[in-house]
DNA sequence: AATTACATCCGTGCTGTTGGGTATATTGGC
DNA sequence: GCCAATATACCCAACAGCACGGATGTAATT
């Protein structure tokens, strides 16, 4: 088996940093590069000729969910494992959808990462075991009949209307910012609230945070 | 100038792992201990005679502010380095009243890591660049005489109030759950926002998880 | 041409939240 | 036993948000 060709992909330079210290140790694999900057990722994994991405899920710019769609869409035969903090069930179904071949919590040390690695360059797929009744479970549920109306998808300028929600400001002000009438932040909102099928800021903000929207 | 004993506390054993093989390639540094569990994190700094201890902010069961209360309080000598995702000056201020000797965003690499450590041992205080201006205002803020109640610890029961708003649960609703008032359940969310010195629930939320309280 | 999605705007009345007080019972530490 | 912190509860005024209506114009799609 030839050496992978690993790319890293984490929003903090000290976990890529961390993670490539990690892997140059024992110097079974090959960093061919690594980005703090995910929009900007899938050139570089494209141009370094990468065939494994490692890819934190909660990024700024593109969340490890496109990312990997992109990447799969460009090229199915490039592997992705995906690093998160969470393992909450719309996270885990997400990442089955967009394609990823492993996933790995960060609270999980070197030995799993490596675990992870292998088991994916042998065509395996790899997922955590502290997920995989949580992912089970998910699927049954992705299989169900119930819940098959996918909130719609929210418009740039609602999207745009949360992130200002979540900067804790009011109507009124979105209003100002935006140049546009109270009313029609109101009604934004309302959309949004209506979309999403939550009923509170506090339930908007954790969906945005989900959702990478903030 | 010896070499620093190092200790590295943080809930996930990847960071961990990360941060301890980014110090040992370059070999001024004696990792003396390692723990992603925060709470048993005071025992083994003592036990491992550690001077300089590398920790997460936000943790599950202790946060770092807090081990760094207990750490200063048991002996002041020993330096703490914090490392935190987000530069929001609500935590920057609680991290200076806990005595933290630095401060650094988890992005940032390994060269700003080592400069810190520098820093420190020379018994100088590091802060990232990136939060700087940020702690600047907020400690003219501290020393302001308006707001000199510092918003102290929260209550459990506040927390605990904290929680169901974030459930999205209305004044009304946690009253009935709890079996208290809607009166009170208000008085404790006016507490908390009087010593969070938040303002909305938007940012409520955000400082919960930032908190880990959800 | 008709439809759909998007973004903009408005009124009215109701509910919920926020912030100003004040006050008492309980608890835990010293 | 005392004091501080905590948890409890209430009143009231002001404001923000929400529900329920409605409306217009544009752009893209069918």
């Amino acid at each position: 088996m030839t050496k992978s060709k690993i790319f890293i992909v984490d929003d903090h330079q000290i976990m890529v940093d961390g993670i490539k210290s990690l892997l140059e140790i024992n110097n079974n694999y090959e960093i061919v590069g690594t980005t703090t900057k995910s929009n900007e990722a899938l050139n570089s994994i494209i141009n370094t000729n990468a065939n494994l991405v490692i890819t934190d899920i909660n990024m700024d710019e593109l969340s490890g969910i496109e990312l990997t769609k992109k990447i799969k869409a460009y090229n199915f035969e490039i592997k992705v494992l995906a690093l998160s903090m969470y393992g909450d069930k719309a996270t885990i179904n997400e990442m089955i959808e967009a394609g990823v071949d492993g996933y790995i919590l960060k609270n999980t040390g070197l030995e799993e990462l490596t675990n992870a690695i292998k088991t994916i360059e042998m065509g395996h797929v790899f997922f955590s075991n502290q997920v995989t009744l949580e992912m089970l479970k998910s699927i049954k549920e992705v299989n169900s009949p119930i819940e098959t109306n996918e909130f719609g998808h929210l418009t740039p300028r609602e999207i745009q209307i949360i992130k200002l929600i979540a900067e804790e400001m009011s109507n009124a002000e979105i209003g100002d910012k935006l140049f546009i009438s109270e009313r029609t932040v109101e009604t934004h909102r309302k959309n949004i609230f209506r979309k999403t099928n939550i009923k509170s800021v506090a339930g908007l903000i954790k969906y945005a945070i989900t959702q990478k929207i903030i």
